[in-house]
DNA sequence: TATTTTGTTCTACAAATGTAGAATTGAAAA
DNA sequence: TTTTCAATTCTACATTTGTAGAACAAAATA
């Protein structure tokens, strides 16, 4: 199954603050915050799709995320590959660099990475 | 506005096969073939959403995207390279590089790629 | 222990989505 | 011109999503 919007926005906060009480998910929201049931709800469907899970403290969780946002971003990636490039990632990566507009370091960085892999490769 | 799933890929058909009327796009799903019924909901809802226009033929209509699919799938990659990387693009590309494994020849075409933008950048 | 606070579950509800039947309209065929 | 047929619109309805109030339970505090 799939994450709807707001709650891959959740995911976020669980990637990024890792295991975390419900009052702290709530915290780290900019303002205006949203209610606690809100919050209660999207942790309690993410739980039903298997991407959250939580430990017990005393009478609260501390929850976290069941997928790593890695294997869950590049499964997205992929879909997207899939579904408009019929699955030819180069084409993909070329329409990539096109549409993202790096800057000249950035272009040079990830020059860098690509050449690195294709030394790995290599070997 | 966004596309839905399903709209999405009714987008695909607009997009393969350009300007088509609506008994040809039914046509070209595979079985089971949607009701018409269903294809002209979508068609309007997308209509509405102003990715799709049309021309009249006698009784009927001329289907056509209102936008390509590369820019379509240009905001798609921006949205979710502003999601998960804070807009980081290169951060981005190095980990798309790494998820989506690309052979050596494909990561030697992408070399070249990023070569010349970066020539581009530089005149 | 009585009371307040706080986390969690139940319930709710409007909007968006996927799907399609019924009705209508306009063109084509008889 | 009347009947037939296909394209389009209206209406509908179940599911998913975004959001949160009400109720309940457990812990902290007075």
């Amino acid at each position: 199954m799939q994450l709807s919007k707001a709650e891959e926005q959740l995911m976020e906060y669980l990637w990024r603050q890792g295991p975390i009480f419900m009052k702290d998910l709530i915290e780290a929201h900019p303002d205006p915050k949203p209610a606690a049931t809100t919050i209660a709800t999207l942790l309690k469907r993410m739980q039903d799709k298997g991407f959250v899970g939580y430990e017990t403290f005393g009478n609260s969780r501390q929850y976290h995320a069941l997928v790593t946002k890695e294997d869950y971003f590049g499964k997205h990636v992929k879909g997207l590959i899939q579904q408009f490039f019929g699955n030819s990632a180069s084409q993909f990566a070329s329409f990539f660099t096109t549409a993202t507009d790096l800057s000249e370091t950035e272009l040079e960085d990830l020059k860098s990475v690509i050449e690195q892999q294709i030394k790995n490769k290599q070997q």
